[in-house]
DNA sequence: TATAAATGACTGACCAGTCAGTTATATAGG
DNA sequence: CCTATATAACTGACTGGTCAGTCATTTATA
């Protein structure tokens, strides 16, 4: 294997070894991957993976923080750039066929669901600073959406979980079944159906 | 430990031994569970669960078969007691919290996801016998209810997934995060809003 | 030529599955 | 009712194989 000297060469390097290690991850689970199989995967030795991770569990580790902080930072730019409640689910619904299609996170999900009783503290974390920013979020978009008088609502923080639902089930629909299989759902569709279903659902009853 | 003679003894104490392996499988993951663990589970000697299955896998698809059958049967049975499209509804959204609460599902469906890469034809089995079966129920609903005038409706297969959506996610959520922490979720009114709002949201627009 | 990145054979721990031995219990015979 | 015997349920130390992590050696390159 040519050397990754410098600095910029090993941060890649780190890369390509956590990219392995995903594709591993997700294949086999924590418990059955090999670090000789990841090693393999990125064509490197077995003792080169300890040059860059401390153990196996460190590997998991940077991994999984690897992969949640983008998806952190696009929370917080979607919430940010949020308008009217029409224009936020219409912007969720738009993006979510891609993020479920060409992102890592219905790997990731299944990765957590799988080990998530290895690393309790690890799933902690990522449930108060993933999952529940991400409700807080659509929960606070649906409190002020009601306070403005474009919907109807009973309870933001339960209701936001019926919007987030399909979401989460697509994504890991995709992660089980799609992987090699036929079983291929029209998610452009699926979602252009949730988005009229929630806004119908939500509409004032005295609306126009 | 006392010795099982009678057919039927032996019947009771292959579900003794079941019920640990779910308790070990759900904690642990069908790699990181140890054969003696479960043997310790059930005050049984590691070399007592191999009178009664041929290996860690045989044991792991026993379970799996001994926890969907009864889901499968639930199944048929709502479906022939299907009166109105409303009537149904609320029966789902009256029974997900019991579902949810005091039932294997949810850890089954923990285990399943987390270790689908293992058993790959095991898991296209339970899609195809058992959620596939699912969304065709509650998708020929919807078509009839559609065709007596009672909702409106585009695609029922695809409506079917966001009507379950939140039964699947709040079955994981229960798996994943209320195991042993706080982390509650008032099921009977997030049903309640979701039943509300399904109706809403698929009542005809010429509504009386 | 010096440096440090990379290698992979090796070690120690772990565990699924085995099997020779142990023991509970059903039953027959006293 | 009691005891002896046969049966098979049960036990757990052991074996063979696997794998995370190490480190003496090799090798690329500044």
């Amino acid at each position: 294997m040519l050397r990754a000297r410098s600095d910029e060469a090993k941060d890649e390097r780190r890369h390509t070894l956590l990219d392995a290690a995903l594709d591993e991850f997700f294949e086999k689970g924590f418990a059955a991957t090999r670090m000789s199989d990841i090693a393999r995967r990125a064509n490197v030795s077995k003792g080169a993976l300890y040059l860059y991770f401390d153990s196996k569990e460190a590997m998991f580790r940077a991994l999984v923080e690897s992969l949640a902080s983008p998806n952190l930072e696009m929370i917080e730019k979607i919430n940010e750039s949020a308008g009217s409640f029409r224009e936020a689910l219409s912007g969720i619904c738009r993006f979510a066929p891609l993020l479920i299609r060409h992102t890592e996170l219905p790997r990731l999900m299944k990765v957590l669901v799988g080990d998530s009783h290895l690393f309790p503290q690890m799933v902690l974390a990522y449930r108060k600073e993933l999952i529940e920013r991400v409700i807080a979020m659509i929960s606070g978009m649906l409190k002020r959406a009601h306070e403005a008088g474009e919907i109807e609502i009973e309870n933001p923080e339960l209701t936001a979980r019926v919007v987030m639902a399909p979401v989460v089930l697509s994504a890991l629909w995709q992660a089980i079944f799609n992987s090699r299989s036929e079983a291929e759902v029209d998610l452009e569709q699926l979602f252009e159906i949730h988005e009229r279903m929630m806004l119908k659902a939500l509409e004032p009853r005295n609306a126009a």
